[in-house]
DNA sequence: CTGTTAGCGCCTTCAG
DNA sequence: CTGAAGGCGCTAACAG
């Protein structure tokens, strides 16, 4: 390995145009009301471009107190199929106001989440968002309070912290709303896990988006899964296997989705012909990539982590709520249509071509 | 907005412990043979403690001339599906050494990578990874010749730069492996599309497979889509009414397989009892979560981002060739299966639940 | 309009 | 075994 050779350095640009560095600093700041003379100027400026001079920004923030970068701390987000969204999120915004990223993932152990944090800190990072996958209360160490920290997708105790979260209820109208404008009446929910907290808040938009259609809920049939694919397509057989078969399924997420289309297909039954199909998440890599493309609602992991590197670099953090709900997106794709107009056989027949 | 107070520095730990600044650095880094007592050791210890003091590591950086931080180049990864992985791969191996990762996307437009490459230079990153999705030749902006680089999954023009890529000839081979070893001698490809460097690559391996096991070339089907579930739909239903309908599917990748899932499906065939599938990619959320899951060929995203991190911080960039291939692995999953004994209707009826 | 000087927080050679 | 002094590269008063 050859070693490196020095970069030029400020002193050097100075020399090499005849001035004193803090002519070059100036002109490399463009500081307003200076006053540089536009011959210095060019002269530092071609002092620059010949020696390749690139200011040392480590040097510059800790002159500045101020690293214009901010610490991306994940909790298990490793292979997570929405961390991406996130991140990109944060670092379009960050790179918007000349700031980076600084990544690091941990487990929610909290000793490894305070020494990982710890680094972030150590690294002079301005700010930090902590995120996670699937929604839930997370835990945090002390040593956040040593800067401005927001929340996405999780929340912790008592709210110390202020967290982004998706409005899963909204979103549950919005899908719901998606098969009613469609002209679906006879509608069932595969919902995920039960236990859930988003579960909860869809099953809750669902139930209310039907009462404002004034849908008797008798129509409305709800059964519960897990949020993976088996459980749809097992949702899907006993709902088809019903006495009153729904015109309509939203699934509880698109991994579900996909188990409804498995079941479906295999019925010889057409989607959305026979049976309409709305998910939620809007994977990216299924849900678009499906035949048809699935209708869902998108969950705003993109919209969450630009809203938290705008807060953090507008530095108003303090002033926020406890929980800020940010809207899912409804996407209407081809795995909505119209509801046959008569009732389908209990068992049909395969599908021709 | 509070002013957050002043962090403690070394300087207070010194006061706050009765020694000299000197002694506080060579106790905080366990400077091996600088003997110091016990007994101060100690004190500086608890000062540490009691102040909550945590070293600045950019004015370490600044002294040491050494950042351990890693700048992650990505060419329009910001949503794509593997970026993740490759993230991971690069942040694990990076955190062993106490390293983090600084993120930058861009567009592959060469003045915004120079300029992102630059910001990363200009906060002093030890080396840098430049990573794309989806194999191909990028073209590098001259300035990465200021620092140690490395390409993960694609290539520059006279390999300029040591770059990482997936062995799909392997791959290609192990895929239809998979297929010969459940016992499959009519195998079907589905390739993605012609012109692309991975399909040229795994169809060499297809070939060399079946040859080394003495399957006729006429049994072998070639046919060519895109890499998108419909022409994994298409070209299985264009199989499946022809002639001679194989026993097992090779497809171009993970979306493609399921196209051809749901073309089986709607025939009402089975996999694997019907016909086998094997995929390509090991797209997470996606080969995993179908239903039988999908026997694929991981793309090594994760470990090229180790490997590429690995040589950054040993140093060795230098010493590698200008392509080093790395393996995909192999994932037999429920999609394959023994091929039936007789043939196929060339139509079949309903399947029954 | 430009240069001098003193830090920012840490590391390290060299004395003691 | 410990401390003093100088430097890493840049910024920011304050002079001139």
């Amino acid at each position: 390995m050859v070693e490196p050779q020095r970069r030029p350095t400020m002193a050097d640009v100075a020399r090499h145009a005849g001035v004193s560095p803090t002519t070059v600093s100036f002109v490399i700041n463009d500081r307003p009301g200076s006053g540089i003379s536009e011959y210095t100027k060019t002269r530092v400026l071609a002092a620059v471009e010949e020696l390749g001079y690139r200011p040392n920004q480590q040097a510059r923030s800790l002159a500045l107190r101020r690293s214009r970068t901010i610490g991306f701390l994940g909790y298990e987000m490793a292979t997570a199929p929405f961390a991406g969204r996130t991140i990109s999120g944060a670092h379009d915004i960050a790179r918007h106001h000349d700031s980076m990223l600084l990544i690091a993932h941990t487990s929610p152990d909290i000793r490894q989440v305070r020494r990982t944090l710890d680094d972030l800190i150590e690294r002079q990072v301005d700010a930090i968002v902590m995120a996670v996958i699937g929604t839930r209360r997370i835990l945090t160490p002390t040593n956040v309070n040593d800067i401005p920290t927001i929340l996405v997708n999780c929340y912790t105790v008592g709210d110390a912290l202020p967290s982004l979260l998706p409005d899963e209820e909204t979103g549950g109208r919005d899908a719901t709303r998606m098969l009613l404008d469609a002209g679906h009446r006879r509608i069932a929910y595969l919902a995920g896990l039960p236990g859930s907290w988003a579960t909860r808040r869809r099953l809750k938009g669902f139930r209310a988006e039907l009462r404002a259609a004034g849908v008797d809920e008798a129509d409305a049939t709800v059964l519960f899964g897990d949020f993976h694919t088996e459980s749809g397509y097992n949702l899907t057989k006993t709902v088809l296997d019903g006495d009153s078969i729904p015109t309509g399924l939203f699934c509880g997420n698109d991994r579900m989705a996909l188990g409804a289309y498995l079941a479906i297909l295999e019925r010889g039954l057409r989607i959305p012909e026979d049976i309409s199909v709305v998910g939620y998440d809007d994977q990216e890599e299924l849900a678009s990539i499906l035949r048809p493309p699935l209708a869902t609602v998108r969950l705003p992991y993109y919209e969450m982590g630009q809203l938290a590197v705008r807060h953090l670099i507008a530095g108003d953090v303090g002033g926020l709520p406890g929980r800020t709900y940010v809207p899912c997106v409804p996407v209407l794709r081809e795995s909505v249509g119209p509801p046959r107009s008569h009732d389908l056989p209990r068992r049909a027949g395969p599908a021709t071509g």
